[in-house]
DNA sequence: ATGGTCGCGTAGCGA
């Protein structure tokens, strides 16, 4: 089963690349960020036409993320527990039914937090605290669990070009290392660092300044799997031609491949 | 030091 992550950064936009991304790669799951519509304005049959069942909290101009899946939504999911007068819309979640047993796949659009210190920052805390305590509530299922998305984290050092130079930034923070560091502690394994990903191996290069010409990217998306997920992975890519394509996203998919 | 680029929606915000 292969499961994707892709902020596409506008899906009306970016109808023709999602097309022939989907025709290349076929995945079987693909978790959608930045959407950028409210549910009304997704091209469902479009997206349905191309054999996905689909999955959409949206937000009128930013914001949106939706899942795409093959088979069948056992049980669905949209917004993020734990604060009930957040109104953007940044998560959803669904289970598919796997040769195995149930598959739990979340779509995540982690707040970039940009200006911090400020209100944005502090945002960006409060939401990874959250994402925290939700999926620690999942450990105990002993489920597959992949949670996957935009998490405007930059973990590393090797995971940006320049780690001074983004020593200020809201995705690498000492604040936001420890909210990533402690979500990781609860359980949960990063799908690229199980499968050996190296130094340099990006999922973002911004529009702005010849990042991609200049190689200037970070690795801000990511798949987290719960051990059950973890003992099931079998290949992992990030499939950067994406980026090289006609009026691409700045971001590129992210795929692992489970036994599940 | 500044500007540089996208998408949304049609000014200016968010990234």
């Amino acid at each position: 089963m292969k499961i994707a992550t892709w902020n596409i950064n506008s899906i009306k936009a970016r109808m023709h690349a999602l097309t022939d991304w989907l025709n290349k790669t076929d995945p079987d799951i693909v978790c959608l960020q930045e959407i950028k519509t409210e549910n009304e304005g997704f091209p469902y049959m479009e997206v349905e036409a191309l054999g996905y069942n689909v999955l959409v909290h949206g937000q009128k101009s930013y914001n949106g993320v939706a899942i795409l899946s093959k088979l069948p939504f056992e049980d669905t999911l949209t917004g993020l527990p734990g604060d009930e007068t957040d109104q953007q819309a940044r998560y959803a979640e669904a289970v598919v039914m796997g040769q195995r047993g149930p598959v739990r796949v979340a779509s995540i659009y982690l707040p970039n937090g940009n200006p911090a210190p400020g209100p944005k920052y502090d945002y960006k805390l409060a939401w990874m605290k959250r994402l925290r305590t939700h999926a620690e509530s999942l450990l105990p299922h002993e489920e597959a669990v992949v949670l996957t998305g935009d998490y405007n984290v930059i973990p590393y050092d090797q995971d940006t070009h320049d780690p001074i130079g983004w020593r200020g930034d809201a995705a690498f923070r000492p604040e936001t290392h420890a909210q990533w560091q402690a979500l990781l502690n609860t359980g949960y394994t990063e799908a690229f660092e199980q499968m050996d990903g190296r130094a340099g191996q990006y999922t973002f290069w911004d529009y702005q300044r010849g990042a991609w010409q200049n190689d200037h990217g970070i690795r801000i998306d990511h798949l987290l799997l719960s051990p059950q997920a973890a003992d099931r992975i079998t290949d992992f890519a990030i499939d950067k031609f994406v980026r090289e394509g006609d009026k691409p996203s700045d971001h590129v998919p992210v795929i692992g491949t489970f036994d599940l």
